[in-house]
DNA sequence: TTGCTATTAGTACCTAGTCATAATTCAAAT
DNA sequence: ATTTGAATTATGACTAGGTACTAATAGCAA
């Protein structure tokens, strides 16, 4: 069966999408077609070649990985008052969510919150020792939660922080913290 | 300040590490020798050429992306009894601790025994409504944490999920989780 | 038969290498 | 001072997986 040049090209995008790894002579085998005519659809298609392919899903990895141990809070920092309060904002995409129902999975919620109750600590070292939390309402895809930390009980060792996150005024998530601090590091988070 | 052939390699190693897609003729001119000596080196040191090391990073992170939506289980499950227990395996590896001091992040912890939670409802679909969670110990990189999930209470919509994490014998996290299931969706985790 | 698109072929060139051999440099030991 | 051996550099032939360009051929409709 023998594909015209348009569903050739149709199939063509998809199976580089999905086996992006794939060289024009094994794309030329699988179409019955010569490595010309294959390197004509991706000139009009504009694929690169399969090395640039492959570098591209390298970076990619590479720079996420490396943005994640660089910035070590999970979404965007847009207020910071140390000790005080802290407000980040993330946006619930395909990765965040149960892929049959597009539901927020409950540990991106949480990682969102735990990560802003480190981050206002003002101390070298913060870890969580205690977490109270609610689940109030589902979060979908597309979504843009805003969390709110606030601290609400500052003793020597540890501090207590307040997290409510919020899809446009509707509360999603709320959590209670309790943190440790430097020196006293027996426990985790 | 010219190199020794050790120090040379040695500098190698943990430049290709950081920064795996420089070529050969880059290393050359860092280090300030032919191109024949980097290949050398890489040929004793046994690294592949930049080709390779760019396929890997990419088949890693295809393979991980791949893996991540079929499998939504965070951890390796190793036993499951569908509404009575469940038991995985996370390694804790760099990704999944803090850089500087190299102890587990919270919510990976959170994330391993939320998951396993859900995976341990017999129902089209769970939600965690609730979780009342504690930290009892730090988690390190490289240590490989065991979560035991337990149903312990199950009503018409809502069951409760035991969880508790171990490293050897350790106990390092427990939580509470009572979840929602398939009809009653109001809430969401 | 002409005209047009689609396909195939062929050539020169490119990058970033491998593999093998040979030549050169350098420093330490005799 | 010369020799020896390791380290380094050079050279040439070959590879995969291409780009860019030109040219030839095939298929089909007006």
């Amino acid at each position: 069966m023998k594909l015209n040049k348009k569903d050739r090209q149709q199939m063509l995008q998809t199976t580089i999408r999905n086996t992006p790894f794939i060289t024009d002579e094994e794309l030329a085998n699988k179409f019955g077609v010569s490595i010309q005519t294959i390197r004509l659809d991706r000139l009009e298609l504009k694929i690169p070649e399969v090395r640039e392919r492959i570098k591209h899903v390298a970076v990619q990895h590479f720079d996420q990985v490396k943005s994640l141990s660089i910035d070590e809070v999970i979404g965007e920092v847009i207020d910071l008052q140390l000790d005080q309060s802290a407000i980040s904002i993330l946006e619930f995409k395909r990765e965040h969510v149960f892929s049959r129902t597009k539901i927020a999975r409950g540990h991106h919620l949480f990682a969102q919150a735990n990560s802003l109750a480190v981050a206002v600590i003002d101390d070298e070292l913060a870890l969580t020792a205690k977490a109270n939390i609610r689940f109030t309402r589902q979060v979908k895809e597309g979504e843009r939660v805003v969390a709110k930390a606030n601290v609400v009980k500052k003793g020597k060792f540890r501090t207590t922080v307040e997290v409510n996150s919020y899809v446009e005024k509707e509360l999603v998530f709320s959590g209670d913290f309790v943190m440790y601090r430097k020196e006293d590091v027996q426990r985790e988070g």
